[in-house]
DNA sequence: GCGTGATCATTG
DNA sequence: CAATGATCACGC
C-alpha cells in the first residue's frame, strides 16, 4: 500500500481526519488506488492498514504508537449502525516473560499498553457484516486521551493480569479476567508457542496472548465523546 | 517466529 | 446475540 507523508502536528492530523468523516472505505481505497477485498475473512487487518496508509501512520510493525512523531496510536473501531462497538480492540501482545525471578518489574506507565493507549486516534467505521466492505462508512474520527477514571480501571486490570503472569499463572488466564482489559490468544493458530515461565520460575513455551479492550470500554469512550446514551 | 493490523466463527 | 477462543496477512 502507498503511504501518505506523516502529519507533522496534531493540528495537521486533525485536519486530515475532519476530511474523511462520512467517506466510505471504497472512497479511500479509490484515492489510494488499492483494491477492496470482497470480505475481511482473508484480510482481517485491511481497514486498519488502509487508514494507516491514508493518514500517514508510519510505525509499521514496531511496538510503538503509529504516528511516532506525535505519539498517537491509530485504532479503527467497527461499530453498528447505532454506534455500538462490534468487536474488541487489540492493543498489544503480552510479555509472558515477566517473572518473580526478575528484579525489575515493568510498571503501568512503562507498559506498552499505556504507551499505546495514552493518546489514540479512534476511527469508528460502520461495519456491520451485511454492509459490503467498500460501502462501509467512516463515522467521526476523534483524538482521545484516557481520563483518571479510565486510567484507574485499565491500570487495575493490567496489574491483576500482570501479577498472574509474573507468578507463572498465565495458563490460567482467560478472556473473562479484567473489567476493561482482557487477555486473549494472539497467534496465527493455537499451535504457536512463545517463551514464558511456569509457577516455579522455570522457562517454558506457552501460547502467546494479547491485550484487548472490551467493547464495554470502547462503548463508554464513544458515549463520552458523542454524549450518546446507548 | 514475533509484532503489526484486526475480524472470524463457534459457543453458551 | 454477545463473548471467547481461534485465525488470517504482512514485514522483517
Amino acid at each position: 500500500m502507498n503511504f501518505s507523508p506523516p502529519p507533522k502536528t496534531i493540528e495537521e492530523l486533525q485536519q486530515r481526519i475532519d476530511l474523511i468523516a462520512g467517506l466510505t472505505l471504497g472512497d479511500l481505497a479509490q484515492e489510494l488506488n488499492v483494491v477492496v477485498p470482497e470480505n475481511l475473512q482473508v484480510e482481517k487487518g485491511w481497514p486498519g492498514q488502509l487508514l494507516e496508509a491514508y493518514l500517514g501512520a508510519s510505525a509499521g510493525n514496531l511496538p510503538e504508537p503509529d504516528f511516532q512523531l506525535l505519539g498517537v496510536e491509530l485504532k479503527t473501531l467497527p461499530i453498528s449502525r447505532e454506534g455500538k462497538p462490534l468487536e474488541t480492540t487489540f492493543v498489544s501482545v503480552a510479555q509472558l516473560t515477566q517473572s518473580i525471578t526478575q528484579s525489575k518489574p515493568v510498571t503501568w506507565r512503562e507498559s506498552s499498553i499505556y504507551k499505546k493507549l495514552r493518546h489514540v486516534l479512534w476511527v469508528p467505521i460502520i461495519a456491520e457484516r451485511d454492509i459490503p466492505v467498500p460501502l462501509r462508512q467512516i463515522a467521526t474520527p476523534f483524538l482521545w486521551q484516557m481520563d483518571e477514571q479510565q486510567e484507574t480501571t485499565l491500570q487495575t486490570d493490567w496489574e491483576e493480569l500482570m501479577e498472574l503472569i509474573t507468578f507463572g499463572h498465565h495458563d490460567k488466564i482467560n478472556a473473562t479476567h479484567g473489567e476493561a482489559l482482557q487477555l486473549r490468544p494472539k497467534a496465527a493458530d493455537s499451535s504457536v508457542r512463545t517463551q514464558a515461565f511456569n509457577q516455579n520460575g522455570q522457562p517454558i513455551q506457552a501460547p502467546p496472548k494479547g491485550f484487548y479492550l472490551r467493547t464495554s470500554f470502547t462503548k463508554q469512550i464513544l458515549n463520552k465523546q458523542f454524549q450518546l446514551n446507548l
